[in-house]
DNA sequence: GTAATAGTGTCTCTCAGACATTATGCA
DNA sequence: TGCATAATGTCTGAGAGACACTATTAC
């Protein structure tokens, strides 16, 4: 056998990156942020940072969604505060994915309510809200593709956030605290790319037990009759689950 | 913010832990190894090791794989070689999860037919397929809990299984070459622990399609009227998906 | 009024789950 | 002959999908 005296152990750099989703305006978009330096200077690049020696894996993720959106992190078992909800995705470690160094990135996806500003992290570089389409479809906005191997990862992150708010009440993480039918309709149709019969999804979600709870008021800001507004009930696993149309 | 120096990055070392899961006498078992040496001497861990400077770790994955049980593995978009099915579960991280030095572990989880020899890996340490209810429930055979956060990674390895058999094919991947529905039935009644009718089963997944090609031949091995035998389809997501009955 | 969205009801078809019977090989 | 397992058929109820109508606000 072929074990490694651990006190000659190869060393890594290991860093997180983060594939954080929104949906804004009837679309489903990802916070990249412009680099600065190289390689890949002036490309486009998912949020990360090195793990520091002392925290874990979770943890690191959290810190960087908080330095670049502000917001608390929800995990699994995880605190009250307000904000988004934060879970490992996968872990990339070819050997050539960073050409200066050996580089395992444990990637985290959150997905998190329409943001009043995408506004940049602490430091100068500039970060926006990309509709996934136009990253993940022949490069970005200019053409130029995402830096390292993070369209991949992106597209990962993508297909598990469509495939999870099928059997889970993730989609609701894409909401604000209170929501209507319609705009919990509106998150599917945006993530799954679909249009749904309205009476059909409403049916559905107010008949799975536990998935919506009403919160007791009104609004009308969608226009129109006053819609009833609803909260995220306890469930995590919706039983029946949610069915992705097929094209 | 705070970046750091690529250049002083902090070191981890980073290691793959494998959850090899298998069917045997309708329970389902884990690959488990005894630790020669301490930390956790004595005590039974799950195989793995240190992801060497120019390997992927996939690659390193399906080495470690090799060495143990001499099984070629099957990736996602894999080889054709016979052998055992094998994806990445999750990475842990925990900075005490070692107590000698920081250690990264990328876990993957494999599953795989009956083999007929449990036989050690290449070095003098033993190695055993256990129940990963024994495993889980109040430590081992000795009540001996697993090293490290293996007992963890296990119950994370074991409920991937059991939630992806229900959607997809991979169930065939605890399978010979070719198999009854008789057998693929327990497969499904071992990993849930439950027992599902044969009359609907076979009926539910005869009538899925891609799911099994019948192989023209028949075989009593399981005693009783003839079974016809089958091959794994070329489908890997099943429309309807099987569905695990609740307790 | 018009326009916009919310909310409810009905029908049909597919499928999951419960259940009985016949078929075939081995000791 | 007895026993084991395989294979097929029928019934019923739950739920998904298609579709039409009424309700309530803003303008």
């Amino acid at each position: 056998m072929s074990r490694y005296d651990p006190s000659a152990f190869p060393p890594f750099a290991v860093t997180v990156d983060l594939v954080v989703l929104t949906v804004r305006e009837h679309a489903l978009c990802a916070l990249v942020v412009r680099r600065g330096e190289p390689p890949f200077q002036g490309y486009w690049a998912l949020p990360g940072g090195f793990v520091r020696p002392d925290e874990g894996l979770a943890e690191a993720a959290a810190r960087e969604l908080a330095e670049e959106t502000g917001l608390r992190a929800h995990t699994a078992h995880g605190q009250a505060a307000a904000g988004a909800h934060l879970e490992q995705l996968a872990t990339y470690g070819h050997p050539q994915r960073d050409p200066r160094l050996r580089v395992v990135s444990v990637a985290h996806l959150a997905l998190a309510p329409d943001l009043p500003t995408p506004r940049p992290g602490g430091d100068a570089r500039s970060a926006r809200w990309a509709p996934v389409g136009e990253l993940l479809g022949r490069g970005g906005e200019d053409g130029v593709p995402l830096a390292f191997d993070h369209a991949a990862i992106l597209a990962d992150g993508v297909e598990r956030a469509r495939s999870k708010i099928e059997y889970s009440s993730l989609a609701t993480a894409f909401c604000p605290a209170e929501f209507t039918v319609g705009e919990l309709r509106r998150v599917y149709e945006s993530v799954w790319g679909v249009v749904l019969d309205p009476r059909n999804f409403h049916r559905k979600v107010t008949g799975t037990p536990g998935f919506l709870v009403p919160s007791g008021g009104t609004t009308t800001r969608q226009g129109g009759r006053p819609a009833q507004l609803f909260r995220a009930g306890g469930a995590t696993v919706l039983n029946p689950p949610m069915l992705r149309p097929e094209p």
